[in-house]
DNA sequence: TTGTAGGCGTTATCAG
DNA sequence: CTGATAACGCCTACAA
């Protein structure tokens, strides 16, 4: 067994003012870039930091200054799907611009796991804590989650005794809705995911509105629920297509529906765009993009919203308000493809 | 603006000490399981620990101790593919399991970019960093990576001065050949990714490898090369279905081209797998899934590649040896669907 | 502009 | 078994 290969000398402020020949302050003056030093000590202190590969220890000074500049990142789950991912990079980019940094942990979203981990983040000293999930619900975050400034993140709780960024499932549906509308649809349907979902019952009071604005009566027998897979897409599919008067359009609860959709529709020698319009929800890139014809659909907003719940918590940490309150929601954009 | 809401008292050895009417060294002996404290006091700090509900300051610990129990995952790219957010979740359970955390940092593949953070990363010293990419490539990390343990995941450098962890293309290759030999075909043709790349040079090279020890002789016309996209996947199939001898199975360089490759056969209307057999890689559960039928593909272990990367760099900091040398080759599994 | 003294919260050392 | 004291590397406060 070869030795560790560690750092061999940390050098130390101290080590850089002995070999400058200056105090230890006057070198800590330097590194904080601190103007009440004069050109020639700067020059000395620099060249002496350079020479010696000095690096300041962010240890030493946050135990000093009480700022460790880091945020904890806390997700259920990571790596299933894109839409963690996108959340990740969306906080991380956000606190890279404020000089923080992200602890990620994820707990798999079991109670325990998560109240050690929000411990073991708060012993640590971060500045705040992002609570994250990987599908828009409510959640019961660990009790110890009030110690610091937190954010919750696609998810919230029924008191908003947190701030919270979500998407804004009801503008999705609604504009979903509308698109279908404007390409001159009037027999629209929607495939619904899983009854009690805030995703489900927000986009399908989108759905409502829309057809409600713009003066359409809403037959109960055209919005039907499932769940949030391809297989219940199909039968649903099935089910509405077989009716007395097939319906010119469908608005599927999610991306996976509308595969599940597409297969009905190939089966009946239905065309998409042309005989019936889909358009999905989630923007998932594999199924979306690539499907054929490519699924119009609306797309949740995760890397935004992980930017946003970044912003919020910083503004709380530099003494702005918390942001407590109703939930910040995040507008779902339009992706336009080929099957509307 | 309300002030920011911080922890309000923070509660340290000392004020312990005082309530239990102990030294600080024996509360420290107390929170770190010491056997050398008498139960009688180890009572009594234990009550004024839970009385003032003191947290232990990891940030005063590490400075003293010199170990924050801290890794830097450097990646280039996040969110795009669940392959980062495997790797990130590998990781994070393996280091969670030897009380380390992970410090997440994207870089968007910039050197600048990354040079500054290993140094942000070294400034806070973490005990290790794991530097990793997207997918399979040779990789050239700041100079400042040196300066302490490291592991390169999914990526590599020539002169192997860093140990790393890789995808076993080659094997992958050779068990996707070997695994349609099985189901008795004997014309199989590979359209494969990109020239040059370590994924598409190594599965090829086990296709190779396969063949040869069946006794079959390699058709040069069946090993074609393209990008890794469906669109050059279709027209690669066109080509190659309307050759003389059809081949009675196609094994694709990615799970996308096989996706091409589906159209095209649908466009002749043959079967898969009575007609052809295909078989993807990559496993992108999104497209491979949910296809139909079913893509049998082989997987990227990047889960596994993760939770290993993090193993060897914990050996590595524990005082083992640093893993330097050839590339720990991680085996991708076969997983079958329908369309073999 | 520069330097000195002291302390952040913890653990290591060593004495009792 | 227990505790006083020093030290980790840095920054704040104050003094020169």
């Amino acid at each position: 067994m070869s030795k560790p290969a560690r750092i061999t000398t940390v050098t130390t402020l101290k080590d850089v003012a002995l070999a400058a020949g200056v105090s230890t302050k006057t070198v800590s003056r330097v590194v904080n870039n601190d103007r009440h030093v004069s050109d020639n000590l700067r020059q000395k202190v620099l060249r002496a930091i350079e020479d010696l590969d000095y690096r300041p220890n962010l240890v030493a000074r946050h135990m000093r200054t009480k700022k460790t500049r880091l945020i904890g990142l806390v997700t259920d789950e990571i790596g299933t799907t894109s839409f963690s991912g996108n959340i990740l990079r969306g906080a991380q980019e956000a606190a890279w611009q404020h000089g923080l940094l992200l602890l990620a942990c994820h707990t798999g979203g079991n109670p325990e796991t998560e109240a050690h981990t929000v411990d073991l983040l708060l012993e640590r000293h971060v500045e705040g804590i992002i609570f994250a999930t990987m599908y828009h619900r409510e959640v019961c975050p660990p009790e110890s989650l009030k110690n610091c400034p937190a954010v919750l993140l696609d998810c919230f709780v029924s008191d908003n005794r947190y701030p919270a960024v979500l998407p804004d499932e009801c503008q999705g549906g609604y504009q979903a809705t509308r698109h279908l509308l404007q390409r001159g649809r009037r027999r629209i349907a929607m495939i619904n995911g899983k009854r009690g979902f805030p995703g489900a019952e927000g986009r399908a009071a989108g759905y409502r509105q829309a057809l409600a604005e713009a003066g359409l009566p809403l037959d109960e027998s055209l919005l039907v629920y499932g769940d949030w897979w391809q297989e219940q897409g199909f039968s649903q599919a099935q089910s509405l297509l077989q009716g007395p008067e097939r319906p010119d359009a469908i608005f599927c609860g999610n991306d996976r529906i509308a595969m599940g959709v597409f297969d009905a529709l190939r089966e009946r020698n239905l065309q998409v765009p042309r005989d019936v319009a889909v358009i999905g929800f989630d923007n998932m890139e594999m199924i979306a993009a690539h499907s054929r014809p490519g699924l119009t659909t609306m797309a949740l907003p995760h890397h935004e919203m992980g930017r946003l719940a970044m912003e919020l918590l910083n503004h709380h940490i530099e003494g702005g308000s918390s942001g407590k309150g109703e939930p910040l929601r995040v507008p779902c954009p339009l992706v336009r493809r080929e099957s509307t």
